[in-house]
DNA sequence: AATGAATGAGCCTTCATTCAT
DNA sequence: AATGAATGAAGGCTCATTCAT
């Protein structure tokens, strides 16, 4: 009865929608989840206190809508780099690519990355939509692969470990910079080691 | 004046200041660090709320000594398997050994790595101890590796990576579970990604 | 300017203000005054949120006409008892008739009796109109027992109490239901004093 | 695990406990219970707002103890009526007694009394609790009634009906006021029944 | 006359931290 | 050193009412 959340239909609201996410996305990535409010959220949206629960179930909700906009913005420009490609792939030229689009996007999303995911550790909502989207993304490039006829065994397991690699690098590399490590050695490894998975 | 916090001496204290940090442990585990207030901290290590802040300066400061403590409790058993090898080291055993672990310690340790993560990223402090943490295991193994007669071309490099495939595929064994994901496989993938790494 | 309310004139408006009275009878009855929102009554009216307060001044407002419509729910049907008898009155008959359609009425107006009169402890305009209303219904039953040849004492003050004596006892009835009490029992007690006091 | 109450067993505790129950006890007196908020509660009891918290559950659970202070302010002096009574009682004396004795209270509690009732009709708790004390009440007559030796038939639904039409009338007299009424006749009637009753 | 999105004050509740004892 | 009651600021959320259309 109550808490119904307006669907938004006209494009002035679904602007209005998108500018709370937005906002939503900009101050859980500089202070995390609990750091911010959702007064902030709606002051920095440019709109009241109580019309954010018009469009929102709760401030959990903004998280979600939030996760969904951190994916796309992680993942498009991230398939976007297959679109062009003709087979045979080189995946000598791809996967440096593929690399550095991935330090990218963590460059330009430091804080909201870890913000969500721990957020998904405590609850099983944010949880189950990060795990959806990973299928999602997985799948995607499955399909993709096998369209630019990439015939491998396991295509599945090594896509996913091969992101899985990906991201963790990326993150060593802007993240946590350590003095004794070689960062330049280390994308090379990385880079040998999914060769070798999808040749 | 104020705001000091006691180095307890004695042992008594030593003891108690160990209780609270064995208490956050338990609840960040169990709940995450916004979801455990100190009440429930000093509650669970059986000591008055007032006298955590004899201990700590403040909440923050508990978690930087807990994650201390995950620290040692993941990677002292980690450390503990190479401690009876001789020379010449055979990979195929070790790396195996190693990724059971990882799994094992994932298992009970589901919650506190994102919570401490999470944190790490809001907060420089964390990050810090986190990285210098890293920083500790690293150098350790290499040390071990090359007691143990393992020569191999830019080890930091290669033990810090293989500590972070380790890590990511463990994470995803323990937490994620798709199900279009064969985990026998995946665990077979990175044994041999592990092994063309050390030899 | 501002505050000035539409007195509806034509039909449809008059038809939309009682629809909107209406919703506000079933809500109030249903979860209280303060469990219903203004914008729950203008759904279940039918009619835009805005326009409410078209018609009303405020929400305490819709609930001063609730109060006329229930009042009226509530005893229309109790003097309608009174209309086919001709003198002289067998108030043996009369007296369960009217008891049975009080509980009748309580039980269809569980709630709203009491969110009604909670309000009026509290708020002085509703008092009023709950005394007038009552008033109003004495002198009504005053005015029929006369024509129909009644001719008792202090008629007011009998009719007056034996009324509170109705409400009091079907109330006992429809919400308490004490364990130890037999209603039976207590109704045969109503219905004698009653009859002792109008013969 | 979250939300414990202290029970407070120390004087000063119990001391402040009952300030708080006071002070809402006035403040639902004079707004009801929804025109009072916890601040102000705390603020009258001179007390913080976050400690109300360490001795009630919620706002509601401050009504549930305002409701025993209620139920005890007004049936106390009522039962002590029947205190010094010894047999034959004599009900041409106490009836007049025990009707002064309504009013007054009702005088001094105008308010509270609706505020509860109609919380009670909204909310199950609250309800149970009105419905254990009436009992409790109830039974506690009838248990001096016959002590006092007083020999009737089917004395719980006596003393109830008795209590509520007492009660009935203790409104009328203090709140109503309807004009064409004459309350001194009206009392008179009640005498009657209620002697009636009981012999 | 009508809509329903928007406002923003206000409320209940929590909890890190302090303080009297 | 220790207790645990007390503080009070802050946060999420609701809802009567207004306003642009």
């Amino acid at each position: 009865m109550r808490n119904l959340v307006r669907q938004p239909q006209q494009e002035r609201s679904i602007e209005k929608k998108n500018r709370i996410i937005e906002a939503g996305y900009q101050l859980f990535s500089e202070v995390g989840y609990y750091g911010t409010n959702t007064a902030e959220i709606a002051k920095r949206a440019g709109v009241s206190t109580g019309i954010v629960y018009g469009y929102f179930q709760d401030k959990r909700d903004i998280l979600i809508c939030v996760l969904e906009l951190y994916i796309n913005k992680v993942f498009d420009p991230f398939l976007r780099l297959f679109d062009k490609l003709t087979p045979p792939i080189d995946f000598e030229i791809l996967i440096p690519k593929l690399i550095e689009q991935a330090i990218k996007t963590h460059k330009n999303n430091r804080k909201i990355h870890e913000a969500l995911h721990s957020l998904a550790s405590s609850d099983e909502a944010v949880n189950a939509q990060f795990i959806a989207l990973e299928d999602n993304i997985t799948l995607k490039i499955s399909d993709k692969l096998s369209k630019l006829e990439v015939n491998i065994d396991n295509p599945l397991e090594k896509i996913h470990f091969a992101m899985d690699i990906i991201q963790s690098f990326s993150h060593e590399y802007v993240f946590d910079k350590h003095d004794y490590i070689d960062y330049f050695v280390m994308k090379e490894m990385v880079v040998k080691i999914l060769k070798d998975l999808f040749n």
